[in-house]
DNA sequence: CTAGGCATGTAACTCGTTACATGATTGG
DNA sequence: CCAATCATGTAACGAGTTACATGCCTAG
């Protein structure tokens, strides 16, 4: 009893300290490549899966900075792991309230439609920038090693590939639609 | 007092029925291309948003069917919705249990890998021969009037745009990361 | 004859967010 | 001096899911 409330976080954090070892703190920023979560839901999870033995711990002292846990993943814990990766994956689901604007925006004049989707491309050239910052990293770090099957970075990197691949057909899109709406301002034809 | 209490799914359906009038049943269907719900989220809050007079509904009896209820947005409701439409989006969340499976991919054997990225493209051009097939009906209804942001189908027919080249994309992905498994197992050079 | 689609609703629960709480250090 | 980063935690609430409930019709 009490076991099997699944929880796709909690393999999510699994999966990133079977790479390597982190804080919770860090957790919390580097999950947010595939899964998004607040610290508020990530410590009480850590602490949980620290007791039922699939995570273990060890307590840092900092000079300057807070003290840390870094956990680390138990033999069990990656059996656990193991067993899962191979079930069919639940659904994706995602929210963006961006698409609900889009989806309205023939309510709004060209002036406030073209705003929404110049102020899109601006964010995700921003993540563009950013994750091909992260791949450059990884690259000089550990060149093709990454790209083979066996190495446990394998998954960050072909992880990484697909969100700047999406990132930059979203933006392809935003301009797409850009153009669009301009052809419709055009008192030409 | 009591107002403000956000939820973007009920911008969600604002902007599903402004562009027609739909049943609580056939807006979680249409929905999917942006925003999932289940039925037990949508009718409490269809009930909720006829008391505020954002909403009004038209009892409809059908022989055969169980009757329904046609939604349809009032004035105050388009308003509403107007309004919001300008302000930023919130921050996007996905969460997709097949990426936290690719994360730790390295875990597994290249057989169990090579499975679940199959099954992801089987999956994906499902949703591409779908979502083409919609666009084709769209194309053969409206013509390219659905081209000018005037057009109350504009927001559907981005949107399937977008889903449709993001769908494709992911599929590619996949194939890459199939020919990088591939070349690990090859034991040529 | 039974599984699935149409159609709506409620109750109980879990997942996830916001807010509260603390505290040292660094950069603008 | 104020905001941000590092670092962890709890409490209260809101969002979203699962399960319960009903009932008729059609296709295999």
């Amino acid at each position: 009893m009490k076991e099997g409330i699944t929880i796709s976080l909690e393999y999510a954090l699994l999966s990133m300290l079977v790479r390597k070892p982190c804080s919770g703190y860090e957790l919390g920023q580097l999950l947010d490549v595939f899964w998004q979560a607040k610290h508020s839901q990530i410590y009480p999870l850590l602490t949980r899966l620290e007791q039922e033995d699939l995570l273990g711990y060890e307590h840092v002292e900092q000079s300057g900075k807070p003290d840390k846990k870094i956990y680390f993943l138990t033999d069990k814990g990656r059996e656990h792991l193991q067993k899962w990766i191979s079930k069919p994956p639940a659904v994706p689901i995602q929210r963006d309230e961006f698409l609900i604007k889009a989806y309205a925006i023939w309510l709004t004049d060209i002036e406030t439609a073209k705003q929404l989707f110049t102020d899109r491309i601006a964010a995700f050239e921003q993540k563009v920038k950013y994750r091909e910052g992260v791949l450059h990293e990884m690259e000089k770090e550990f060149g093709d090693k990454m790209e083979e099957i066996t190495s446990r970075h394998f998954g960050r990197y072909i992880l990484f590939q697909r969100r700047l691949a999406l990132d930059k057909e979203e933006i392809a899109w935003c301009h797409w639609v850009l153009d669009l709406l301009n052809k419709g301002k055009s008192p030409v034809s």
